[in-house]
Parts: C-alpha cells; sequence; structure tokens
DNA sequence: CCATATTATTGTGTTTACGCAACACCCTGA
DNA sequence: TCAGGGTGTTGCGTAAACACAATAATATGG
C-alpha cells in the first residue's frame, strides 16, 4: 500500500482536481482514485507529479504513510533549529 | 517514458537481477524488463528500490534521462567544491 | 432561489505491469 | 568438457492503471 500527500498539495496551491489533471495529463478521476488511496500510481506520474510541486517524489509517496502535519512541520523547524545551532 | 539507473546500483552493490528481485519482492524478469526501459513501473515498486539502495526515488528514475556517470560524479564534486568555498 | 464548480461514484473498455514457465546464449569454474 | 549461474526473450495469463462518459451530491456565488 503506498501512501501520498497530493491532496494537501494540491489544496496548497489551490488546484481543483481537473487543474491538477490537466497539468500532469490524466484524466480528473484519476487524480481521484488517487487521492482517495484506491491505487498505486506508474513511476511516470509520480514523476510528473512531483515536478508540477517541485518537490522529490518522497516527499509525496511512501510506502509507510506519512506524519501529522503537526509533525512534519515541528520537525522540520526542529531540523531548522539544529542547524542555526550550529 | 521513464529512465532508470537500476543496473549501475545493482552492479555497484553486486547483487544479480534475482537478488534484487527478491530483495523488493518481484520476478527477476521484472527486474529485467525494468532495466531495458521496456516498461514503467508503479510508484510501490520504485520506493521499494530506492529503499533497498539508500537514495531517493529521483535519483533511480526520471522523465529526462540522466546526465553520463562522469557528469554526474564531476557535479557532486563541483558542488561539494561550492560548499567548501562557502 | 438558481447557476456553476467541485467532487464522488459507477460502469465499460484498453493497455500494461507483473507472475510464471520455457528455452537459448554466454561465462566461469570444477 | 560439462555443469551452473546470469541474462535475454517469448508467450500466456491476471490484475490493475488509466481513459471516457454519465449521474448525483454538495457547496458557493450570483
Amino acid at each position: 500500500m503506498v501512501h501520498n500527500q497530493i491532496t494537501l498539495f494540491r489544496i496548497e496551491r489551490g488546484l481543483s482536481r481537473k487543474d491538477l489533471a490537466a497539468a500532469v495529463g490524466v484524466n480528473p478521476q484519476t487524480i481521484g482514485f488517487l487521492e482517495r488511496g484506491t491505487y498505486n500510481p506508474s513511476v511516470e506520474l509520480a514523476l510528473k507529479l512531483a515536478a508540477v510541486f517541485g518537490v522529490p517524489v518522497d516527499t509525496l509517496f511512501s510506502l509507510n504513510g506519512f506524519p501529522s502535519l503537526a509533525t512534519q512541520i515541528a520537525g522540520n523547524a526542529n531540523r531548522q533549529k539544529e542547524f542555526e545551532d550550529d
């Protein structure tokens, strides 16, 4: 089972599923299935989605699921803090 | 068309196709097809392969192909140099 | 209230990812 | 010289990724 964060990134950019579908060249329903976790896209589609959002594939897709947004944001803040503390 | 660097990483680790196939849970022929570029794997398989090699998916798969090894290695050396020059 | 956009769902169809089996070709090592 | 491992290829089967169309539900803005 593959987890993804497509909905989060899409909403943040203010894109509809139709918009995102057009941006990567698939049908809007395909984005719908994807966001609901109903399936496991091709790596080509994953690469295109990652390119649209300007992030690595691993930021969008994961085998083990993603921590909560709070954890992710706070985690990055901590890493940034550690970096500043250097 | 999706390009990949699976053969390079596999050879470097001294793995046969059978070994790699066993590590990610697919048939050896699937690895063969993949390396020959005959197809476009699922993002799940891509994530598993990336996990085996300990690299991001984007290091293994690309929409636009990869530069030559020399370019990649030299490029990283340059970036490292820039980093040291900071 | 009505019009429009977004989304969920369902159904049908094609293509392709992947499993499995078989065979042929090269190497290398006993 | 022969056996065995790695590889390329082909063919058949199944499941799933996607396309496309239609409908309904919700929400939002006029």
